[in-house]
DNA sequence: TTGACAGGCAAGTGGTCGCTTGCCTGTCAT
DNA sequence: ATGACAGGCAAGCGACCACTTGCCTGTCAA
């Protein structure tokens, strides 16, 4: 419950979940580049990686492995709880 | 935006916003011991206030002095930005 | 098969966070 | 007015976090 609201608390991991809303079952060097062109992040590579390890820990990320490659795909659905527990009427 | 996933990160902090929402308008102190008596959380009265400066920070507390007291009241619809950037449909 | 490519692992580092400590301000009852 | 009470301010400290750095594993094409 609380590792979700960690794994939100950053700003990357949140543009992160915003990419892979517009266009799901990315890889990581897809997620690289469209971080850094269109929001700005110069992050590396390795702190993807760490951030989208974060994610998955909290199953806002899931992954499926194909090849060398890693497709990672959003899932909200850890944050319908917060809805649940402060009643937000919508 | 993301001071507010920063204010929900901290297990304390969730825990006050769930006093609040049991019985919303309580002082420091009362939250202090609510806090260590139903929630088991051994908080000192100058953590407990710096944690209700965050959350008053982010908008999800609002407060209203009245002589030497200052009442503290829960405002959920901060999270209300949640449900609308990652659509979740309740 | 060998080089390029996609990704993973782990140690080290600077900065932030939560908490404590100590002291101070303002308010109320006696 | 003076002591008790509710709360605030600020410096210091330990732990955690995000990021870098360097090297390694596995996969595919030429």
């Amino acid at each position: 419950m609380g590792d979700v609201f960690k794994a939100m608390a950053d700003g990357t991991r949140r543009a992160i979940l915003d990419e892979l809303q517009e266009r799901t079952g990315q890889t990581l060097f897809e997620l690289c580049v469209r971080l850094t062109t269109k929001h700005g992040l110069g992050s590396s590579r390795q702190a993807v990686s760490q951030h989208l390890d974060v994610l998955e820990a909290v199953g806002l990320v899931t992954t499926r492995r194909e090849g060398r490659y890693k497709f990672h795909y959003l899932d909200t659905s850890p944050l319908r709880t917060i809805v649940e527990r402060w009643h937000i009427d919508q």
